[in-house]
DNA sequence: AACCAGGACGTGA
DNA sequence: TCACGTCATGGT
């Protein structure tokens, strides 16, 4: 068994399943809540991989992966709910709000001048996908869209087998010496998809595991105790 | 009260 | 290519 894949059941054995990407409309669901999640609204569905099972819901992760840029989830969710007050969670209603309107909906999760014309581009890119899955090259072109919201869009929104590399993989890849400072996106997008089965549940579940480890071990951490993945 | 949060873009070298 | 400044609200 590979060392990545063994960090897996680890991570999976001590926090258990993430239940990622949450889902505004999930907020008063009955599903099992894990009460070390950040965010008061508990979109999370633990264990069931099923969603967006709508097209809204798909819009609305679409979206969330730009708010989130950079931003904490808690206020991500004031945006969600803002823009859930008005009936603008659904492309086309997004899509003739106007500018200042949206700009003011979602200042909570900061960047909103950018954010604001963001989703708006993206929100016609969805409209003309008509159902169809994007691709990589097609999304990565869109303003506002990097590596990471372009890869979160194809594997929570469409469930496509792409490994999200984010802020938090690199720290702690780079903490275990399995990558190096310099190694760019691509190459440590690869180095997980050539070494795991090609499963958007595993790489959904992965992905979310590895974010709230680095929130356990590698933020806000004074006390110097040192990543127990280390000692595998 | 500085610092960070589920990044990406534009610029200059 | 690459390092660096910029965008901005809300939590600790």
């Amino acid at each position: 068994m590979n060392q990545l894949f063994k960090i897996y059941k680890i991570l999976l054995k001590t926090y258990g399943q993430q239940g990622w990407w949450p889902l505004l409309e999930l907020s008063n669901s009955s599903l099992p809540k894990n009460p070390n999640k950040t965010g008061s609204l508990n979109g999370y569905h633990p264990g069931d991989y099923s969603y967006p099972k709508t097209n809204d819901q798909q819009f609305e992760i679409v979206i969330s992966t730009i708010l989130t840029q950079n931003t904490s989830w808690t206020n991500v969710e004031k945006a969600l709910a803002n823009l859930q007050k008005e009936n603008l969670l659904s492309p086309f209603a997004l899509q003739s709000c106007s500018l200042p309107k949206l700009k003011q909906l979602i200042k909570p999760v900061g960047y909103f001048n950018q954010k604001a014309n963001y989703l708006k581009e993206i929100t016609k890119f969805y409209i003309s996908l008509n159902g169809k899955v994007p691709k990589r090259e097609e999304l990565l072109n869109i303003k506002g869209v990097g590596p990471e919201t372009c890869d979160s869009i194809l594997l929570y929104a469409y469930k496509q087998p792409f490994f999200v590399i984010d802020s938090y993989t690199k720290r702690i890849l780079y903490n275990l010496k399995i990558i190096s400072k310099k190694q760019k996106y691509e190459d440590i997008q690869k180095l997980f998809q050539d070494n795991l089965p090609k499963d958007y549940k595993l790489y959904q579940e992965f992905h979310a595991l590895i974010v709230e480890h680095a929130k356990q071990f590698y933020t806000n951490r004074k006390d110097g105790k040192t990543d127990f993945l280390l000692k595998l």
